[in-house]
RNA sequence: GGAGAGGUGGCUGAGUGGUCGAAAGCGGCUUCCUGCUAAGAAGUUAUACGGUCAAAAGCUGUAUCCAGGGUUCAAAUCCCUGCCUCUCCGCCA
């Protein structure tokens, strides 16, 4: 939740981000509830303060007794009606509470869709084949690296089956990532994936994206569509010391996601599916823009240094307002170009949130001075399969049809340097 | 899935309806003493939000003994639900 005071203080500001992050919230209205809520409160502590008063003296058994249980079950009477309308109007505030954004840092830009999002660097360079190629579909069918039709049966559209080595290639690209995230000090953590509501929550996936999420009914629990969900959600209520931060993690799983609204969109192939396999980094950082800033680089470059071992020509562009989620203040995506579909597509997405996560979940640490503030989150993916395979196949394809194995990731395929037909 | 036990402050742990925001111990902090690195003495030590104040301190109000609901004039204490932990049985990768 983010700080009401700072709300009332410039509702102005946050009015910009409802409007820029089109976020369905009308603040006046909960800016109104807070006001209510805090008039009552004020109303209901001062009959408290009556009624504690009164049972005090009646603990030392007066001559008056009677009188003073009368008088008190009656300030009861007046307390349980004033409580009852705090409560309806408090649950209505804590609803609006839930959907104020965080305002997007200053250099993110306005706009209204991804042709919005602005372009600040390129790596690699596109190179256009002079033979007909193949896109990563047919590529997949002839080296038997996938099977769709089997997965479609039993697991509906957008499933897909790994087979032989598509499995194996897919192992060694998250590998190579993993490795790569290693060898910079982050903590590995395998987490749990299926969560209860606060963690949808306090990571800002709910209420929104609530459509987004798969549910277990039966359980309530969720499956989560990135490992960052468990990794930042396992330290709720968790206060930090100040040398333990920052907190680079780096976490593995399969994410689940419904992909609700993109009915139709991108059904063939490995674009857009239900179940994947992600690297994810993950870092916790003192409450300080700059060390975020910072951070927030360093986590791009990670991820750029792995695109470069696998030899894929990407670019990097800033997330405009409309495009940028509810908590985050900053967001890059990293485009790997893909040939058949002849531009640079979503493949890597890098957000810094500043205390929007930590304020959900309580997540301290205790500063020099001795007092606790919340933390700041930053995550960005490290390599997401299968989407991956598309510019790898792609872009490696040979005349042949054979497959081009960058030689970072040869060792992870026991020396393979094409994949032959 | 079945049966049972439990969840109290930074930690251990007492508290079965009012005098309890909570005994005692440990730990922390402050001061003193002693002097030689550890021991002694005294005091102090939960959190959030509000009021007072220029501000801090102080004083003061409300809430918080896992969470939510209920009983009662009054709940850490009684009842219900949920969550979590532990033990036994069953099932199982």
């Amino acid at each position: 939740m983010i700080n009401i005071e700072k709300i009332r203080n410039e509702p102005e500001l946050f009015k910009k981000a409802i409007t820029d992050k089109k976020v369905p919230l009308e603040l006046d209205r909960l800016l109104e509830l807070d006001r209510l809520c805090r008039d009552l409160i004020g109303q209901i502590e001062l009959l408290r303060q009556q009624r504690n008063h009164i049972s005090e003296i009646i603990a030392d058994e007066p001559d008056n007794r009677n009188e003073l249980i009368d008088k008190s079950r009656i300030l009861g009477k007046e307390l349980a009606n004033k409580e009852s309308k705090f409560q309806n109007l408090e649950t209505e505030f804590k609803k609006l509470m839930a959907l104020v954004p965080s305002l997007p840092l200053i250099g993110v830009p306005k706009g209204d869709t991804d042709k919005d999002n602005v372009e600040i660097s390129r790596w690699g360079s596109v190179i256009q084949k002079d033979f007909r190629i193949k896109d990563h579909l047919e590529l997949a069918l002839i080296h038997g690296l996938a099977d769709f039709e089997g997965a479609r049966n039993i697991a509906g559209s957008r499933a897909y089956a790994l087979t032989g080595n598509g499995a194996l290639l897919e192992l060694a690209i998250l590998r190579l990532a993993l490795d790569k995230i290693l060898a910079k000090a982050f903590t590995l953590i395998s987490p749990p994936l299926l969560v209860k509501e606060i963690a949808m929550f306090g990571t800002g996936y709910f209420p929104l994206g609530e459509d987004n999420a798969y549910e277990l009914q039966k359980d309530k629990f969720y499956l989560t569509g990135t490992s960052e969900v468990g990794i930042v959600s396992i330290h709720m209520n968790k206060v930090f010391e100040a040398n333990d931060l920052p907190k680079r993690y780096v976490g593995i799983s399969p994410c689940f996601r419904r992909e609700a609204g993109a009915a139709g969109r991108d059904t063939k192939g490995l674009y857009r599916v239900h179940q994947f396999q992600k690297i994810e980094q993950v870092v916790f950082c003192t409450n300080n823009d700059e060390i975020a800033r910072v951070e927030h680089t360093a986590l791009l470059k990670n991820a750029e240094e792995i695109l470069q071992a696998l030899e894929l020509p990407y670019r990097v562009v800033v997330m405009c307002t409309a495009e940028i989620g509810l908590g985050q203040v900053y967001k890059n995506d990293i485009e790997t170009w893909m040939p058949s579909r002849q531009d640079y597509c979503e493949t890597h997405s890098c957000s810094s949130f500043h205390n929007f996560q930590s304020r959900r979940l309580n997540i301290r640490y205790r500063n020099e001075k001795g007092e606790k503030a919340y933390i700041y989150t930053l995550n960005n993916t490290a390599i997401a399969s299968p989407r991956i395979l598309i510019p790898f196949l792609e872009n490696h394809q040979n005349a042949d049809g054979s497959i081009y194995i960058p030689k970072a990731l040869r060792p992870y395929l026991n020396g393979l340097e094409v994949i032959r037909l």
